[in-house]
DNA sequence: TTAGGGTTAG
């Protein structure tokens, strides 16, 4: 009797930590006041008049058993502090009456004080109850205790026992101690089985996921319908639309999909969705004999995902007319929205009362930071009461995806500095990495590497190094994101993409199209972005037949329809033989409405064959959507002046006055010695500047001896054909001392003889250092790597990767 | 009379 009055004063103490403690868990709240509402019930008052004498009155234990299972754990506690003596059994059905409630504080704390001051022993029944509410409460701690205290008392050998561990460890991201449980196991059932492929899943792994429902098969178990709903998850994320499509056929020949199956049935919508195969998504859901909530959310997120923007609002209206939309059928619709529906959906939340609600909020945020409008992202970051993690990652990731480098390094470093349980995660560290690579500085880069490895983040996680991969690629150094991709254990599409694009944007094209086979041979399917990044690798190294071939093979042999970003590649292609006509019939008879992007390329396309009256038409359409888009009438006017054509020289300054359009001023960045140093044109403010200036003239010289003795200098060729009035320009000289020359010879001056030189410019380079730049790699026998806005050029012995074609 | 695995969300 003593004990039960503890524990329900110890329940008490636990209620009212929690209430303390709980504000932000909805859930918990919602049991809390369950709980509290039925504080002294009428049925308990009769329940205690009518019982027997009897010391352990079954009718007692059998309606404590239907309070529990009820969730009326109010009452319950009531006859429990009534019991005249309590047993294990009935302790356990207090516990498992917690748990199911989620109240797993409580359920911990009724565990610990039977043990510990009643003298009754758990038994294998408790276990269970015990080790999902440590998952519940997410106690690692906790859990590690029970588990050792569950290895003394023999019960590791109980199939639900160990089952229960092998969740708990899932679902608190330790795959490995997870595994140990499994593997340990005497015997195993289905439960064991679906539980290691629900859990690898749910730590994100999908390629275990799979494999082990493979193994599961050959090992003689008939997966069941729990086996089915999480292999189909694993078959999304490891994106193989063929094996889900095998999976749904069993599950229809077996007869685990049937038509009032909603949970199957929303499983099998689901991966149709993830796949955007919304017809077969839209058939799974006309055969539902019953749509719940979860049924209509997928169906609303199928349209959304897979840009249906109409049919998204279309099957929410339908929806509502049979059932109330949740929190999750907005997050759901979010990402379909353009900022007016964005908005829209906003005050609907709002006058619903579904906010604050951590989950919507940071949709919102994504929303806001996709739609550009970052400050009203800002707004709701601010105003948040609660926030996590998923949280500040969104805030920093629309502050990427919106060239806002500088605040979301400085938030990324709030949240580092941070005194809280928050810790940057590998979706953190994915989404700032990128800032990283805009930010061009590869020293950075590298002290952000150095913090992984210190902080002892999972270097073998496929997020981040893909991220990496990215980064170095993008900072420069193609050597380092390599060496990141051959790390990666599970390469995923992105990992392919990443390093596929990596070699494109570094001119070795070759390389980009043997790993794009590779990756083919290594089951992984390619996405849109593949192709991407393919076609760039075959327009950057001007490899003509293999682009189309790839290009025809989208549609035939991968089902992807080409987007506009391949058609951008496909005209630099052909813009590259330059066949300008060409090049304007592809873009009148391609099924898009071409943007600036588009007539940017033919733009590139007619300066680099100097064809003036394409250029002027190109750069028209160009003007016409972004009217202050400043290299286009940078382009111009080089062309124009190199033509020697003053009048419209003077036109397009006045045009770019006019809208206050002023030309970038052109930077160059080199590190040396853990130091950046930034150069513009005609610099003198380095305190190496003398010396800087006379290697420069050293090189000159270098150079006009290396020419000396050539039937032609091509250079004096390209001066001799110019009009008087552009030699008088470039007699000016003033591109001898363009910023990409003081870095380039900073970094000669300042690395060991033999290393690489790195340069990052703003700006494209002119001709003439990259001229330059191919003749000192040459007379100076040093590797020169400079990447400009679009690609990086590796020059070497006289020779750019680029191929003269930039 | 009590047990383990299950569908949607950033």
């Amino acid at each position: 009797m003593a004990a039960t009055s503890l524990a329900r004063c110890c329940s008490r103490i636990y209620y009212n930590c929690k209430c303390a403690s709980s504000s932000q868990n909805h859930q918990t709240n919602e049991n809390r006041n369950l709980v509290n509402k039925r504080r002294s019930s009428k049925p308990v008052r009769l329940i205690l008049r009518n019982r027997s004498k009897k010391l352990n009155d079954p009718s007692l234990t059998r309606a404590l058993r239907d309070f529990a299972e009820s969730g009326l754990m109010e009452d319950a506690l009531h006859l429990f502090d009534e019991m005249n003596k309590a047993d294990v059994f009935v302790w356990n059905v207090m516990i498992k009456g917690f748990t199911t409630c989620g109240l797993y504080h409580e359920a911990l704390g009724f565990y610990l004080r039977m043990v510990l001051f009643t003298g009754i022993k758990a038994d294998s029944f408790t276990y269970p109850f015990v080790i999902k509410s440590a998952a519940g409460a997410s106690s690692l701690l906790e859990g590690k205790t029970i588990h050792a205290t569950v290895i003394k008392l023999g019960f590791d050998s109980d199939v639900y026992v160990s089952n229960s561990l092998i969740s708990f460890y899932m679902k608190l991201g330790c795959e490995w101690d997870a595994e140990k449980v499994f593997d340990e196991m005497p015997e195993r059932d289905i439960v064991s089985w679906n539980s290691m492929v629900s859990g690898f899943l749910a730590v994100g792994d999908g390629l275990r996921s799979l494999a082990l429902f493979k193994e599961m098969i050959k090992c003689g178990f008939e997966p069941d319908r729990f086996s089915i709903m999480s292999v189909l998850g694993a078959c999304s994320r490891v994106e193989c639309l063929r094996v889900g499509k095998e999976i749904h056929c069993y599950a229809i020949r077996s007869g685990i999909e049937a038509g009032d199956d909603v949970m199957v049935l929303t499983s099998v919508l689901d991966m149709y969705s993830r796949f955007g195969e919304v017809s077969y998504a839209e058939r799974v859901f006309n055969g539902m004999i019953i749509r719940n909530v979860v049924a209509w959310n997928v169906m609303v997120g199928c349209y959304a995902r897979n840009g249906r923007v109409v049919d998204a609002f279309l099957c929410f209206q339908k929806m509502e007319k049979e059932l109330q939309p949740d929190v999750i059928t907005l997050i759901n619709l979010l990402p379909a929205c353009e900022i007016l529906e964005g908005r829209t959906i906003h005050g609907y939340a709002a006058r619903r009362g579904f906010l604050p609600h951590v989950v919507l909020e940071s949709a919102l945020i994504d929303m806001y930071g996709e739609s550009g409008k970052v400050k009203s992202a800002k707004v709701v970051f601010d105003r948040m009461g609660e926030k996590n993690l998923v949280s500040w990652n969104s805030m920093i990731a629309a502050y990427v995806q919106n060239g806002e480098n500088y605040s979301a390094l400085e938030l990324f470093r709030e949240l580092w500095d941070k005194d809280s349980s928050l810790v940057p995660d590998s979706t953190t560290i994915a989404s700032i990495l990128p800032a990283y690579a805009e930010s061009l500085s590869l020293r950075e880069g590298r002290q952000l590497h150095g913090y992984i490895v210190k902080a002892r983040y999972d270097v073998s996680n496929t997020i981040i190094l893909n991220s990496l991969v990215h980064m170095y690629a993008m900072c420069g150094d193609l050597e380092d994101a390599r060496k990141r991709f051959d790390q990666v254990v599970f390469k995923d599409v992105v990992s392919w993409n990443s390093i596929i694009m990596a070699y494109a944007v570094h001119g070795f094209g070759s390389v980009s199209v043997r790993l794009f086979s590779e990756m083919i041979t290594s089951g992984v399917s390619p996405n849109k972005s593949t192709f991407a990044s393919l076609l760039a690798a075959c327009s950057i190294s001007g490899m003509i037949d293999e682009g189309w071939q790839h290009f025809n093979s989208m549609k035939r042999e991968y089902g992807i329809d080409p987007g506009i970003e391949h058609y951008v590649y496909m005209l630099d292609l052909i813009g590259r033989t330059g066949n300008l006509s060409s090049a304007t019939r592809f873009i009148e008879e391609m099924p898009f409405v071409p943007t600036a992007r588009i007539w940017g390329s033919l733009l590139k396309a007619s300066r680099n064959h100097n064809d003036i009256t394409v250029a002027e038409f190109a750069a028209e359409q160009v003007l016409k959507m972004e009217h202050d888009n400043t290299g286009c009438y940078v382009l111009l006017l080089n062309m124009y002046s190199e033509a020697g054509r003053w009048d419209d020289v003077n036109r397009i300054k006045l045009l770019m006055k006019s809208q206050g359009v002023s030309r970038t001023t052109n930077r160059s960045i080199v590190e040396t010695k853990g130091r950046a140093h930034v150069f513009t044109n005609g610099d003198r403010s380095h305190v190496e500047t003398n010396k800087i200036y006379q290697v420069l003239d050293i090189v000159l010289g270098m150079i006009e001896e290396e020419e000396e003795g050539k039937e032609e200098d091509s250079y004096v060729h390209c001066v001799s054909k110019m009009r008087p009035e552009t030699l008088l320009k470039e007699n000016s000289n003033s591109y001898r001392r363009h910023s990409v020359r003081l870095a380039t010879c900073l970094g000669l001056i300042s690395t060991e003889t033999g290393r690489t030189v790195l340069v990052r410019n703003n700006t494209r380079i002119c001709r003439r250092c990259h001229e330059f730049l191919e003749k000192t790699s040459k007379v100076t026998r040093r590797e020169i790597i400079v990447g400009d806005s679009k690609i990086f050029h590796h020059f070497s012995n006289g020779c750019c990767s680029c191929g003269n074609y930039w």
